[in-house]
DNA sequence: GGCGATCTGTGCAATATGCGCAGCCGTGAT
DNA sequence: ATCACGGCTGCGCATATTGCACAGATCGCC
């Protein structure tokens, strides 16, 4: 990636504006804004179109939904197995919410959620059970020191022209 | 967190149709979902007061926003300072992109991206010299297995009642 | 049975949307 | 200097949506 994919400061004013108001329609937009009604959706339709927006859907909380333990697991894979393979397995377990391969000690390292400590077990296990994975070091996350953000960086990215 | 909180096969159609079509609009759901124009405006409403919807704002992929670099960074922190504090400040740095006091050999489990695998490194001398930082343990993450996603955990929410 | 919560369908005025169009401006290539 | 292109602008139009309100029906609980 290098700075043809990076944003400008009406792309972040336009993503920090859809943050703080997400229903707020294209055409007040324009009118925050200052531009044209045609260019807020022509900036729209970019940022989704390379990926910088990846979605307007709902950003679901697992714990309100009722799965308020979180923990970060790090698999250990058998080698013969494969990174794919896991991954389509753990892919099936609903409380796995992202996968990364890592450096490190560990090759996969997983956000897992559940209602319980003790359901964490239960999801652990299942996500041992899968085949291709060894072992599994477990870190609970206790408290959202910082909640997920990225606002700052579309500010520092627009910044940087 | 208890069943009260959670959702029934409604909300998580609702939450499925939103994440497929973000830019839908209330009359179209409630023609899809087979519901009055109300319930989904009141569905809608109540899913945001009890925080199960966090936000419909943009969701921004860093990488494609230019920072295709991203890390888990453990800390150990200083006992004196406290967690709040120390959070507070990494905070200000943009590429923190969120954090977590954690069970294990660390304290604080960070999500930090950056351009290239050197601005890594100074944004990690930026972490590590905000008060209370002790020390850094860095694992890259190489690949996206699973991308970050809640919709399993929906439907297994609402289908548990 | 009574009550409260929820859902339903309807109506209305105001507003927005998707789409298209012509014109203007800045930039880069020739 | 000229031309082509991309981006922005303002405008128009037919259609659709929205926010809000309301009355009635249904359901679950006490």
């Amino acid at each position: 990636m290098n700075n043809e994919t990076s944003i400008d400061e009406l792309d972040a004013r336009l993503i920090a504006l859809l943050d703080a108001e997400p229903r707020i329609g294209v055409l007040e937009c324009s009118r925050r804004l200052g531009v044209a009604r045609g260019t807020v959706q022509a900036r729209l339709d970019k940022l989704v179109a390379r990926g910088v927006v990846r979605s307007f859907g709902p950003q679901v909380d697992p714990a309100a939904l009722g799965y308020p333990v979180m923990a970060f697991v790090t698999l250990e894979l058998r080698q013969a197995v494969g990174h794919d393979a896991v991954a389509k397995r753990l892919a099936l377990i609903p409380e796995v919410l992202e996968a990364h391969t890592v450096t490190g000690t560990g090759d996969l390292l997983c956000r897992i959620v559940a209602r319980t400590n003790a359901e964490l077990q239960g999801v652990i296990d299942r996500v041992l059970s899968s085949e291709g994975v060894l072992r599994a070091e477990t870190v609970i996350a206790l408290a959202e020191q910082i909640q997920h953000r990225t606002l700052p960086l579309v500010s520092e990215a627009a910044g940087n022209l």
